[in-house]
DNA sequence: CTATTAACCTACTATGTCAATAGGTGAAAG
DNA sequence: CTTTCACCTATTGACATAGTAGGTTAATAG
């Protein structure tokens, strides 16, 4: 299940491309367009600079800019750095403890597949797709 | 992200389509192979049981057995009869308050068409082709 | 008839995550 | 020197997950 988190950075990263010819966009504009709290935006707008998705600068005249073209970012990309791994069960994820019985397990490729599914449909659109 | 309800329900809707032919089948045999403790197991028993996918009879010689042949099983019944609808986003979900701001988001048009391609993946599978 | 076997029912609990709030400090830049 | 943003910690309520515990009912073999 897609977070909130990750919802939310995604509609950032939308007003983000929207208003890319605007300068550095404060963040008190983007809570106010997309009606999330300041406070909760902080710690998504956080994650999106330690990702290096935008860039945030301090100051009058600051805020944020997306560093790339929007047609260089993939959903997924954005998704995982607000989400982590985009995985669909426990066994898969990055810090699963090893499964004993995954030589034997019948319904392990099926989560596979599922997780290439999903990998290949986020991978596969570009924020700039977003846009309309 | 498909949590252990559902993965042990497939599981042991696997186990027990490869023991279909010996009558019912105890719950204990099924936990023995499929290492889950009995009282857990008996819940996920219980939602197999209420949703019916398979069949239990008590007493002496009782057990579970399957309602239908394996092939007319699809993976996705058996996954949201456990787990609920396999919705990507809350705003999806069947109980999901009515986000105000459906009709101007730019994001749900994504979250459905993942949605149908969860849907088609999992409706598209059945219990036969889990088995090997 | 009765003991056995196994399903079935209700409740509880620990743990963890999610979403969000709150308040404060420090740094850059105009 | 004020605006704007980065960064930090802490807390909270709500909810879900995973699993445990103990008792009750139902069917059947002997």
């Amino acid at each position: 299940m897609i977070s909130t988190k990750g919802r939310y950075a995604l509609r950032v990263m939308i007003d983000l491309a929207e208003h890319k010819d605007e300068g550095f966009v404060p963040l008190k504009d983007i809570a106010d367009r997309q009606s999330i709290s300041k406070k909760y935006l902080e710690i998504i707008m956080k994650d999106l600079v330690n990702g290096k998705l935008v860039n945030g600068i301090s100051g009058k005249g600051g805020g944020y800019k997306l560093i790339k073209k929007p047609e260089e970012y993939s959903v997924g990309e954005i998704l995982e750095n607000s989400e982590g791994p985009l995985t669909s069960v426990a066994c898969l994820a990055n810090d699963a403890i090893q499964c004993p019985r995954a030589s034997v397990c019948e319904t392990l490729p099926l989560w596979e597949e599922y997780d290439k599914l999903t990998h290949d449909f986020f991978y596969g659109k570009t924020l700039n797709e977003m846009l309309k």
